[in-house]
DNA sequence: AGCACGCCGACT
DNA sequence: GTCGGCGTGCTC
């Protein structure tokens, strides 16, 4: 017998399964271990296929005598057609590295009756009722659910998550990988007991195969709680996929095989028949129109909590300077409303998304700038022990006394960061307790001592990047501090504005919870007329999306035309351009003989033109049809191919 | 990951 | 000329 084996482990280039011999009565999603140069790797078993004609070697062994479910089989086939990815790389999502082989099991555990556990029975207002019904009115399928922070998405989650536990199914409930401490799984985990696992980045790996393994022998129908990744847990009884947040960046994976959890869903619950709801206040603009024009969109709109208050807001032109009479960074309002919080025993939040010192290091006399010798990208100053830091791959290096091209003494540092900023505040305000959250902190301290300090009211002055914006409650928190609301705005990239109305949203976001009576944001900006800005503040999601669908329609961009890059890295610059460049004749000979428009750009340097992986360079493809951009695409094995990016830097 | 192959610079 | 190092591509 022979059968198509995928490897589960990535080998540099190889797109497809693998033919290998066996006399054992496999079936698909069976996993197995086969040889492979001279290693043996993980493999799942594809499908068994005729005599093949050329030599194979044969499968070592069976490693568990439980396949893989087949939606999980499915899922992988499908990611690596619809991403075209390499399917070695995309089954290495789904299955645990270093699986040893299992014997027979003797408890495959049987499923409990889910009667045997009292299930809670969760109070809903009108809305949320509403809402519900309208969620279960479809049976399968992708829901938006589209609720503000306070609409009690999270009683819905759980009516849905429950009513499937009584149905005897499991449901998969994906949350960013920041807040897998949140409110939410808490909540889950008070409701539901022991029923939950928990998937988290904490976890070694052999924990997390074990809790893998676990489900792939299990019957009992649960609730699996996890970042994108959970996605791919070994279930055979999936009743319901619950996405919450859903606009998280998170859920997108980054590096190569690129791909979208929420698609990922989607196309699962299409497969099984079973609803997934994708839950946020400001849905990606994408998956907006999507469910617009599906008509899948279920709007919950009415605040469950009255608490919660609507900030004062304050908005300053960092144009105007007769604003900053009293310092360059803070602006006189927002240090009238630091001493004010001061006095009260209140809390200010200062937020400003930039790590470090200083951004921008240059020598005055010729110009010569401070780059990383791995990825030639601006080293940034950590003044506190006068260290420049590459913020891609940590390289760090000494400040240089004098240029090293033209010898000159005056090294300037331009641009400000948060610790630059933090050391400007305990200046002005030298009593006062300041704490800085921000990715050179965060990792070690953040959740044992200093978010304690913070919660209690130790903490008089909070400074920070994206990462103090998401999920934490601040309960002492009075003001908002928005040092320059418009950075990030100028990047050329289509998806700026929506970053900055999302991370905008998502800071103002922190204050006015209900903890106080008082709720103030003050924003600086050298735009205080930009759209992104002006809805964001006034908390208009609706606006904010019709003002960036009329403009991406205009500009043909995403959700309006299909988007894809094709990048390649080599050593030399000379090999990667001419690789690129056989590339844009492979592509434009293929538009001129393919019947709808597809529009190539000419091969340009990428953003992040030089690694110490060597040059690369790329193409940027569109066409309203996403099929088109596949066809074209798929000859180029050796490439990187990004379908549907949700960022072109 | 680990190995074979081929291209280009160094050199008895 | 040939030797060998590096960059590249393949592994059923």
């Amino acid at each position: 017998m022979f059968f198509e084996v995928i490897p589960t482990e990535v080998y540099r280039t190889g797109g497809g399964a693998l033919t290998y011999s066996s006399e054992l009565k496999l079936r698909p999603g069976h996993l197995v271990l086969v040889p492979l140069g001279r290693r043996n790797i993980t493999g799942i078993v594809l499908k068994a296929v005729p005599k093949v004609d050329f030599p194979t070697k044969p499968i070592a062994r069976l490693l568990h005598p439980c396949p893989i479910p087949r939606h999980l089989l499915k899922s992988i086939l499908w990611l690596s057609d619809y991403y075209l990815s390499p399917l070695p790389a995309t089954a290495n999502l789904a299955i645990p590295s270093g699986l040893t082989a299992r014997g027979a099991l003797q408890n495959v555990s049987e499923p409990t009756p889910p009667q045997t556990r009292k299930l809670p029975l969760i109070p809903l207002n009108s809305a949320q009722k509403t809402a519900l019904k309208s969620l279960q009115e479809a049976q399968s399928g992708t829901r938006l659910l589209r609720g503000v922070t306070g609409s009690g998405k999270t009683n819905i989650y759980l009516s849905l998550a429950s009513q499937t536990l009584t149905e005897g199914k499991s449901t998969i409930l994906l949350v960013p990988e920041i807040a897998l401490t949140s409110q939410l799984v808490q909540i889950f985990t008070q409701t539901f007991g022991d029923c939950i696992t928990l998937i988290h980045s904490n976890q070694t790996l052999v924990e997390r195969r074990r809790a893998w393994l676990r489900l792939l022998e299990s019957r009992t129908p649960g609730i699996i709680i996890g970042p994108r990744s959970a996605l791919f847990s070994p279930l055979s009884n999936l009743g319901l996929i619950i996405i919450d947040e859903s606009h998280e960046s998170a859920y997108y994976q980054e590096n190569s095989p690129r791909y979208s959890a929420l698609r990922l869903a989607s196309f699962i619950a299409h497969t099984l028949k079973i609803p997934c709801i994708q839950g946020t206040a400001t849905p990606n603009i994408i998956d907006y129109h999507l469910a617009k024009t599906h008509h899948s969109l279920v709007e919950l709109s009415q605040k469950a909590k009255t608490t919660a208050i609507t900030p004062d807001f304050t908005i300053v032109d960092l144009k105007d300077r007769s604003s900053f009479v009293k310092n360059r960074y803070f602006s006189d309002p927002l240090l009238t409303s630091i001493t004010k919080n001061l006095q009260d025993h209140h809390q200010t939040l200062i937020f400003h998304n930039r790590r470090g010192s200083s951004p921008l290091t240059i020598c005055e006399e010729c110009g010569w700038q401070a780059l990383c010798p791995e990825c030639y990208l601006p080293m940034i100053l950590h003044a506190d022990g006068y260290l420049l830091s590459c913020h891609v791959c940590g390289h760090e290096a000494k400040v240089p006394t004098t240029c090293p091209q033209c010898q000159h003494a005056g090294i300037i540092h331009k641009g400000f960061g948060t610790k630059l900023l933090e050391t400007e505040l305990s200046r002005l305000f030298p009593e006062a307790k300041i704490a800085r959250f921000d990715g050179d902190n965060t990792k070690k301290t953040a959740l044992s001592g200093l978010y304690e300090d913070v919660k209690s009211g130790k903490i008089d002055l909070l400074i920070g990047t994206q990462t103090l914006a998401r999920g934490l409650d601040l309960p002492h928190l009075a003001t908002v501090g928005i040092v320059q609301a418009d950075s990030g705005l100028s990047l050329p990239d289509f998806a700026a504005e929506e970053r900055a109305y999302d991370l905008l949203t998502q800071v103002i976001g922190r204050v006015g919870r209900g903890h106080l009576d008082r709720a103030q944001v003050i924003v600086q900006t050298y735009q205080p007329d930009h759209p992104a800005i002006r809805t964001a503040l006034s908390a208009d999601y609706t606006a904010f999306a019709s003002y960036l669908l009329r403009k991406r329609r205009g500009q043909q961009l995403p959700p309006f035309t299909y988007l894809a890059r094709l990048a390649i890295t080599y050593k030399t610059e000379k090999t990667t351009l001419s690789k690129i460049r056989a590339a844009y004749q492979t592509l434009t000979k293929f538009a001129s003989t393919s019947t709808s428009p597809l529009i190539i750009s000419p091969p340009m340097p990428a953003f992040h033109e030089r690694t110490n992986r060597g040059f690369t360079w790329e193409i940027i493809l569109k066409s309203s049809s996403r099929d088109l951009l596949r066809q074209a695409l798929t000859p180029f094995t050796q490439f990187h191919i990004e379908l549907d990016p949700p960022s072109l830097l």
